[in-house]
DNA sequence: AAATATATTCGTATTTTTACGACATACGAA
DNA sequence: TTCGTATGTCGTAAAAATACGAATATATTT
């Protein structure tokens, strides 16, 4: 049933990145890892309402579309927005965004 | 299931919105739409490799969002992108990119 | 080596998304 | 009014996303 591989590969690289960004647990991790209060993934699953197992899954699609890297430290790991990355996709999102806006042109 | 409820408004909004980006047929369709080679749904299903009732769906999805507009011309259907919505959409999903770039601070 | 702490993976259930064909509706033309 | 055209809705099926507890893996401490 998957048909989009028949769209271009900008907008299926802006579809997955949307679809990062589709979960509010997903944003609330990116947000918390940014302002770094802790970046341990227990922490994590303690300052969101979600079990260990589903903060760990959230955290498994941010790290396969790299928005976020962890490295291990001992017991524990710490995660960290990769900023590259994300920069890369705000971009290509935003200059897809904007294409929007000046070609809107059909007032009805 | 949804324990979404718990996460602010503002993050709910942006995830919606990032939903409603996160297939590629739609970011195909709003494409189309700012290019505006037509408003009329049934070219839109010509133009890509869906169906009709598929079509159709992903544009309810957008109309539930508010990021078109239909309005109805005879037996066509002239659909818009909404500036007004897709403005305020993408300003309140940059400015929480934004901060997250601003304050990853725990590089590894 | 055994116990403890941290994090991921597995199995499973539920919900949502995606997709289509068939049907229904509404408009315009003959 | 009847026919064809444009569109949306319904029913259904398959796939993906979401969520959790139990089990597992790994590293540290005792």
């Amino acid at each position: 049933m998957n048909k989009t591989d028949v769209f271009s590969d900008d907008l299926q690289a802006i579809a997955r990145f949307a679809k990062a960004l589709s979960h509010p647990a997903r944003l609330a991790i990116l947000k918390y890892l940014s302002e770094c209060k802790s970046c341990i993934s227990g922490n994590i699953a303690d300052y969101l309402p979600l079990s260990r197992s589903t903060v760990s899954q959230h955290l498994t699609e941010l790290k396969e579309m790299e928005l976020i890297q962890g490295s291990i430290d001992g017991l524990k790991i710490n995660y960290c927005v990769n900023s590259d990355k994300l920069k890369y996709y705000t971009q290509l999102l935003n200059s897809y965004l904007e294409k929007l806006q000046v070609e809107v042109n059909c007032k009805i």
